[in-house]
DNA sequence: CTATTTAGTTGCATCATTCAACTATTGGAG
DNA sequence: CTCCAATAGTTGAATGATGCAACTAAATAG
């Protein structure tokens, strides 16, 4: 008899430990990973990587710089802006951000397989609903 | 074009980070809020919120010195084994446990209600299977 | 041209966490 | 029964992540 705000604490809870055990045999920080990862989706600078991850400004430059010192990412100044400061992929971090998405993929999917396959397509679409009324929901939220 | 690993590490960031917003709010640290929810289930040794929780036993001991700081923990020895500790809610931690869980409850109505009402019940059972093979998965892995 | 705002970085303080050492208790082998 | 190993929990020290505030550099308004 579990409610829909238990399973959804339940399977997000779960996910984030699955995430945190992948991490852990590798040698980036759970903020790192998810910074290499919102990398893929290209080219953001400082203040608005920190907007995303919901960390000041001062954080994510710390950030930066663990990844940096990997030849993770690089720093280029904004041709419009010589304030601004543009982080992208090198060529080795974003192998290295597709070997940690794969490695979440992994997760996701071993879940996947332990739900009888005609339910999957559903669920599947579920997760894409959900995913988009969270989306919409976080604009409209703004506490604090 | 959102491939369903995408749908899942976006819900579950986005949740992530309402919990922390609504927790922000309060007086309590983000891995407390967990623990406090924790024990609305019941009594727990410290080894069993430790493993539960993901973090060593010196960490959940201080977890609990937090929470027994406020009067919302007890600590109790157990009656066969004089080395288990058992942390129980008391009364006002009960109450704090569920204004917390109140207010996850609410960012989750808040993403539900942006849900078409006609899609909303396959979503929530689409949760649950999730969550049913999301904790199936769990105990079949043991990595690291 | 100057003053204000914005982007990013850095120093400092704080807090959470891990690791290892330590205490207390239990359970088993002789 | 006694001693020893294993287990439960706590504590100190070190590390790392983060927020805040002060600072520099660059853009923009007047």
């Amino acid at each position: 008899m579990s409610s829909v705000v238990e399973d959804v604490i339940a399977f997000c809870r779960m996910f984030s430990s699955f995430e945190r055990e992948e991490i852990c045999c590798g040698t980036v920080s759970a903020a790192q990973c998810v910074l290499l990862q919102t990398l893929l989706e290209g080219e953001w600078d400082v203040s608005a990587l920190a907007a995303h991850t919901r960390v000041t400004k001062g954080a994510m430059t710390r950030l930066v710089d663990g990844l940096e010192g990997r030849s993770w990412v690089a720093r280029d100044k904004a041709e419009d802006d010589a304030r601004r400061v543009l982080i992208s992929l090198t060529p080795a971090g974003k192998k290295e951000a597709q070997r940690l998405r794969a490695l979440t993929a992994r997760s996701i999917a071993t879940i996947l397989d332990r739900i009888p396959k005609s339910d999957r397509p559903q669920v599947i679409k579920s997760l894409h609903v959900l995913r988009t009324a969270a989306e919409q929901a976080r604009t409209h939220l703004d506490c604090c």
